[in-house]
DNA sequence: CTTAAGCGCCAC
DNA sequence: AAACGTGGCGCTTAAG
């Protein structure tokens, strides 16, 4: 092999030399520079057995031919990608596609052999549009693995995919969604089922041989399959293969990993048949692992609600009509990988100006408070303490709590784990730490801090870049601690050393001072903490919301944030940014959610479910109390509230007493349970909400502020109507402890070994609070994904030109013309309240509203 | 420069 | 013996 053939390419032949150009434009020197030489890259590639290469129109055409002479089959496809950072930007306009490959079963010869890969780059770099018209073939079906990422790259390119035939990150997720969350990458899939894999790829590779008419074409690529690729099972990760130990400039090896960038491995001639073998492989395994799969989540049976000693367990349906995890994929999630795609895709439009004003005001707002507090802690230090940093969780626990020592941590289920695993390294060559040990708060600490007064030091000639701050510590008993051992320094801890200011019923650090003779300083220092708790509660809002709504919306207005299925219960949950996480209407002192808006002519509808975790636990317990409160209507939680009082229910029988009144009918002719009884309904709130939660008498305790005993009274009132939930929690709890796993509305299962092999009592606990949680949060979510796919696949909506833009948990938002939005809100209304054939053991109500932003629809 | 841990906080 | 379930993520700090 001839290296370094051009000089100048000995600067990029370094793999450190070259700067990322990961999201950047394609149009610079290094990319012309690939570009030069990856034309003689590519003619001198080495023809792989099995491997048939495009690299031209002619192979293209060629190829394109024989897929859809396969088009009966489905097809396994991946791409590899430049211009983005696959972590923290969406595929969405970012990203271009510079190879593809696929798979189309072993015995589909597209000339060398059956694994196909595209090259998509330099002279090349239009040869994927060839494919167009065959990926947007709704007929000819297609396996991905995270399909979302290649279908948006493939929309980049103009091309319009189509024809999902199934995702196997979701298939995975389906089968077993108790897994880590790296656990669902294709390595470690194919790793995990590697022995179904083989035995799946024996029996096809049997049955195409036993094929009557097989083709010489297929029987040569069966034959290449079988001589070269049979046995290759795993997928190793692409830091294994292109990983090397990074040279020091002593000549020493350090453990720090480098890795060539994805266009080096594309290019450059030494690693492009190992890149070209590692590409291919992936559809391949995508191929098998999609077989392997479908096969395993046809063979999950469910039997829900049905005890195996019932007579007719292993014949009778779910009452959904779902016999396996593999109905549940058809009939479900398979539309829900494509509705995904689409809500990403779509996206939300902001608006701009407003975020802006409010960034604006926000760091405004911050200002005051932040100079107030800088000045106070200033009072209480001898040294120079302006450029203490409010967002330093360290230097606050050091300022208020130093010195103390700190508390002896129990050890958690996660260190006990760390223990006994041996050492890991990270990608930098650093061991994977054991969780530091930390030490007792010294009186005084120092931090590092910019040098901006370019202080000189002794012994130095120029300044430099940093210098120290000392804090000394008040010395306040600190209040809780954090799981590391050291004092907690958050919300609540600091609420209550400033105490309620406005009242002037100073808080802890009042008395901490009177103490010490200076109430004045007492008062200072309330008033001061409580500027900080504002001045923090405001940077939350502005870094974790307003900032990255600006830096993530795209050039035309919207945002695209992408929408996963990776929670334990089948949840969904968004990144980059998290639109889940939006601020409740009482916190959102900016009005963030002003910012998302319907385009010009368009509207929002923004349709909630209506308590439907509560309403899910009425319908898995069949509890009467619950469902009669619901079937009557009203308040649910005032109706909460009688159940739990005699002396209430009395009052109500009475006529002394109202649940609820229509204000349109004047003033109510008695008093309403939410005003007289506000304190008992808040806390029979509390009680519908964090039962489901598995919440216990000690937590509601100390939310509550009252005795143990009298807090598991009031649980136990709550119980006292509703056996059936009881009964219920305790079979739930039993199959968890037994069998190990708990099962949603539907008939998901979550696997619960995790928590019940460590035999602490913590992780049982977790374990058991999981598996009662888990059939409520995960149902509704099979609830609400039902109406999303009725939402997709109904066609008077489309017509009405509204789509889905984003799914909250319990609520959907759409978007779509104006002149329809009282159509389209009857329609969305009717599909949520009843997305199964079934109805359920009580009806499923949902508010929907319409308006030019997301706050006017709440 | 990078990565990761620890903390804290937002939602349902 | 623990004490409320499911997530994402920004900031600081430490370390290679």
């Amino acid at each position: 092999m001839i290296k370094f053939r051009f000089c100048k390419f000995a600067q990029i032949n370094s793999i450190t030399s070259l700067k990322s150009r990961i999201g950047g434009s394609s149009k610079t020197p290094e990319y012309d520079l690939y570009r030069s030489y990856y034309n003689k890259t590519i003619e001198d590639i080495k023809e792989q057995p099995g491997v048939t290469i495009v690299k031209n129109i002619n192979d293209a055409k060629r190829v394109i031919d024989i897929l859809n002479k396969y088009k009966k089959q489905p097809h396994a496809w991946d791409t590899e990608t430049i211009d983005i950072d696959v972590k923290s930007e969406t595929p969405i306009n970012r990203g271009k596609l510079i190879c593809a490959s696929a798979f189309a079963g072993p015995e589909v010869n597209f000339g060398n052999g059956p694994r196909l890969f595209i090259d998509n780059f330099a002279q090349n770099s239009d040869l994927i549009m060839l494919f167009k018209e065959y990926f947007e073939d709704e007929k000819i079906l297609k396996i991905w693995h995270n399909y979302g990422f290649d279908k948006h790259i493939f929309g980049n390119h103009g091309i319009n995919v189509k024809g999902f035939f199934g995702d196997t990150m979701h298939m995975a997720r389906l089968l077993d969604p108790s897994k880590q969350p790296q656990e669902y990458s294709l390595a470690k899939l194919s790793l995990a089922y590697e022995d179904e894999i083989k035995l799946v790829k024996i029996k096809r590779m049997e049955c195409l041989l036993k094929k009557p008419n097989l083709t010489d074409e297929e029987r040569s690529s069966l034959q290449l399959f079988k001589d070269h690729l049979l046995d290759i099972n795993l997928k190793t990760s692409m830091k294994q293969i292109f990983g090397q130990n990074k040279e020091l400039k002593n000549g020493q090896v350090s453990k720090l990993k480098v890795y060539p960038k994805i266009l080096q491995m594309h290019c450059l001639p030494q690693y492009i048949n190992q890149w070209i073998e590692y590409s291919t492989l992936d559809s391949e395994i995508t191929y098998f692992l999609c077989l392997t799969l479908k096969d395993l989540l046809n063979k999950t049976k469910i039997f829900y609600n049905l005890k195996p000693t019932d007579p007719d367990f292993q014949t009778k349906k779910s009452e959904f009509g779902i016999n396996c995890l593999g109905d549940i994929y058809s009939k479900y999630w398979n539309s829900l990988g494509e509705i995904l795609t689409e809500l990403e895709r779509e996206g939300m439009q902001v608006d701009m100006d407003h975020v802006k004003n409010i960034k604006l005001q926000a760091e405004e707002d911050m200002k005051q408070y932040e100079q107030n507090f800088i000045k106070w802690v200033q009072t209480t230090q001898e040294g120079d303490v302006s450029q203490f940093n409010c967002s330093s969780t360290q230097q606050l626990q050091q300022l208020f709590f130093a010195p103390c020592k700190k508390q002896q941590t129990k050890k958690t289920p996660q260190m006990m784990k760390e223990e006994e695993e041996e050492d890991e390294y990270l990608s930098d060559g650093r061991k994977k730490s054991i969780r530091k040990e930390v030490e007792d708060l010294p009186e005084v600490k120092s931090f590092q801090i910019d040098n901006i007064h370019q202080i000189i030091k002794e012994n130095q000639r120029t300044p430099l870049k940093y210098t120290e701050m000392h804090i000394k510590g008040l010395g306040i008993e600190p209040l809780s601690y954090t799981p590391s051992g050291m004092p907690q320094a958050d919300y609540n801890a600091l609420k209550q050393l400033a105490g309620d200011v406005e009242k002037q019923q100073y808080g802890l650090i009042y008395h901490h001072f009177v103490g010490k003779g200076e109430p004045q300083k007492g008062i200072d220092a309330c008033l001061a903490i409580n500027d900080l708790l504002e001045l923090k509660s405001i940077e939350v809002l502005l870094h974790t919301f307003i900032i990255p709504l600006i830096e993530l919306t795209d050039p035309s207005g919207r945002i695209h944030t992408s929408i996963n299925i990776n929670t334990e219960t089948g949840r969904l949950s968004s990144r980059n940014p998290n639109l889940l996480n939006q601020p409740a209407l009482e916190k959102d002192r900016y009005k963030i959610r002003k910012s998302f808006i319907a385009k010009k002519g368009n509207k929002l509808i923004v349709a909630d479910y209506g308590q439907l975790e509560l309403r899910v636990l009425a319908h898995m317990t069949k509890c009467k109390a619950m469902i009669d409160a619901f079937l009557k209507g009203g308040d649910f939680h005032s109706r909460t509230v009688i159940t739990m009082f005699p002396h209430i229910q009395e009052e109500i029988d009475k006529g002394e007493l109202l649940i609820e009144w229509d204000k349109q009918k004047g003033k109510a002719p008695a008093p309403l349970v939410k005003d007289k009884y506000a304190a008992e309904r808040r806390k029979a709130k509390v009680l519908n909400f964090s039962i489901a939660y598995g919440k216990t008498a000690t937590g509601f305790a100390k939310d509550w502020q009252c005795e143990v005993k009298e807090a598991q009274k009031t649980i136990d009132a709550w119980f006292a109507q509703r056996k059936e939930v009881e009964q219920w929690q305790y079979n739930v709890r039993m199959i968890a402890k037994n069998q190990f796993f708990t099962q949603t509305l539907l008939g998901r299962y979550r696997y619960l070994e995790k928590y019940f092999q460590q035999q602490t009592r913590s992780y049982i606990n977790h374990g058991l609070r999981a598996a009662i949680n888990t059939p409520i949060q995960g149902g509704a979510a099979d609830i609400v994904i039902a109406a999303m796919v009725k939402i997709y696949k109904n066609q008077s909506l489309k017509d009405l030109g509204y789509k889905l833009l984003l799914q909250v948990h319990d609520e959907l938002i759409l978007e779509g013309p104006e002149e329809n939005a009282q159509q389209a809100l009857k329609i969305v209304k009717e599909l949520m309240e009843n997305p199964f054939e079934i109805q359920l053991e009580l009806p499923l109500e949902v508010d929907a509203k319409i308006g030019n932003n997301w706050y006017e629809c709440k």
